[in-house]
DNA sequence: CTGTATCCTGTAGGATACTG
DNA sequence: CAGTATCCTACAGGATACAG
């Protein structure tokens, strides 16, 4: 169920820093992630929530990438039953303005819908 | 040869706007065209040098798509042999903030490497 | 030079079931 | 609740050959 577009995500690298970057929010999801932990720290099944459709195993992926890269921190909290908090770094901060840079685009892309005007040279 | 990572990079859309700006450069070597094109106009060849190992079948799809979706435009040149000069269009300009934001951060990751610290909170 | 047509493969990620 | 373990498959994209 809901069918998602795969696309490679890694050129080689030493091309230009993309590479690097979208390494880190290349994944599916992964972005999303980002852009909800940016309004507070947030507990796996919530996230699960929020993203829908998402299967609990890619969710547990990406976010256990994205510790390792230090881009989000995990809690647990010894609640009954226990529950983890999950929370952007200040490194994962810095990647906000990124994802909102690109969510702005997105909203002209969506609206634009490929008019296509000819580059103002 | 040079195995690329992929992923899926289409959350439903109407989570957040990210889905939307990620269709756009969700695609292998994307943002790479992106980021040579904010040089400056060029041909296929040229690109396709710029980014060493791809193909011409992925270069020339994901040119395409994005001609498709009003980021770039192609001009035929009647020159001998034809060339074909890709550039931004004007809304793909407005891509490039967020290709450099990404990037710079890409630079910080590749530094840090994953030290993790702690959420300032 | 600028692509398109085929064929083939790896792998991301969905579904489902199960554990602490 | 917060995951892990399996199994399975669609599809992005590499290689190669060919075309205008």
């Amino acid at each position: 169920m809901l069918r998602m577009r795969k696309s490679t995500v890694r050129p080689p690298e030493g091309l230009c820093p993309i590479g690097t970057c979208m390494q880190v929010l290349g994944g599916a999801w992964t972005p999303n992630i980002i852009w909800y932990l940016s309004e507070g720290p947030r507990r796996f099944s919530e996230l699960k929530a929020d993203m829908a459709p998402i299967s609990a195993k890619v969710l547990s992926s990406r976010l256990k990438e994205l510790e390792q890269k230090g881009v989000i921190s995990r809690q647990v909290l010894d609640t009954s039953p226990p529950s983890v908090e999950y929370a952007l770094t200040s490194l994962g901060g810095e990647l906000v303005p990124a994802i909102r840079a690109i969510a702005k685009v997105g909203y002209r892309l969506k609206q634009e819908g490929g008019t296509g005007r000819p580059a103002p040279r």
